[in-house]
DNA sequence: CGCGACGTTGATTTGCCTCAACGATTGTGG
DNA sequence: CCACAATCGTTGAGGCAAATCAACGTCGCG
């Protein structure tokens, strides 16, 4: 049932059976349909997902209604507001579904839990947020210091399947441009390949 | 001499003296000068620096030559190329110091080891990744939803003091805009001010 | 003293946005 | 299952934010 979670645990940390019971009885398989939304700002997100089908998103919605995607959860990826779910406070982000999505939760309180129980469950949350500090900072240079088209081109590549899946509304608003922008840059792009 | 050192850890960790013992016999004490470059980006960064005066700056240099600003940091902040450090892998980001600065320092290798002697040092480090994964998210989509001009008004508010000691072309390069634009910016706000 | 880095200012250009109109696609209620 | 509405993506016209290029004063430093 959890085959994928372990899987993905396992890439940096070995878990005996009793272990992986003992995690397994913390978790569970929760379903959401399109566009239902799975955290939304201001609440206390309670729970940590691991998407094992469809695909989340995480983004902030500003004061204008726009919104900007933080980032895309599809099958294997981690999704929560990290402030939010550690220390309890409010989300400044919320979290939607952009498919029909089956992910694998587990609650705040049970993790800690199992931090204790199981120490070196902080070991793969230290490199998974590692990992995921370095991401950041480079999609962050990139944002400050490149154009949109390169920025859309590097996604293309490094995501070819997303952005096959993901509307262009959505990649936009993942670039930080507008759907018309994007239109535009597409078209050029084209024209340029031919 | 480390007590800096160990009151930051103190803000998420108890540790016993003899801890704190084993700790500090891997601890050295670096200084460097004004605009030495304490990592070269390609090279591998093999320390983790905590500074206790001065400033260091994480830096992506590019192709043209221009440099973005990833991170100040001031005493009590941690610096390294986290990709670099963790992995062993060439660093794709630049350190150099903006001041006179001391900074405490820890090899990679050692603090391997010092993870295997004292697990909750994971911990320590879990959360200051997740802390800091949590701080690029938000300035990653502050950089691809906001103006110029409100980001550097919401860099001095957050950073008042830093936006004093930095020169403009530093801070330029953090905010990703050019110096010349910055100096516009700066005008308009003493005249609206005004 | 003189040079080079820094910051300022102005003129011009470019990247991206806004607004608006239009097919095409999706989805939904009758 | 169809009809209609809503959302999405495209295209064009015009505007604003920020870059580029260039010139100049100032300051720190050799």
């Amino acid at each position: 049932m959890y085959e994928l979670f372990f899987q993905n645990i396992a890439k940096h940390l070995q878990l005996s059976a009793i272990e992986e019971g003992q995690i397994s009885g913390k978790l569970s398989l929760k379903t959401f349909a399109k566009n239902e939304v799975v955290l939304a700002a201001g609440e206390r997100c309670k729970e940590l997902y691991f998407v094992t089908k469809g695909c989340l998103r995480l983004f902030q919605s500003h004061e204008n209604g726009e919104e900007t995607n933080i980032l895309f959860c599809p099958e294997n990826w981690w999704a929560s507001d990290v402030m939010s779910f550690s220390r309890g406070v409010p989300s400044s982000n919320s979290i939607a579904a952009l498919e029909a999505t089956e992910a694998i939760s587990i609650k705040a309180n049970d993790l800690e839990d199992l931090y204790i129980q199981i120490p070196k469950l902080e070991r793969f949350f230290r490199i998974l947020y590692q990992n995921g500090f370095s991401l950041y900072q480079r999609r962050l240079t990139l944002a400050l210091s490149t154009s949109a088209e390169l920025r859309y081109e590097l996604f293309t590549k490094q995501y070819p399947s997303l952005s096959n899946r993901i509307s262009q509304k959505h990649i936009a608003a993942y670039l930080g441009v507008t759907p018309v922008f994007l239109s535009i840059l597409r078209k050029r792009r084209v024209r340029s390949s031919a």
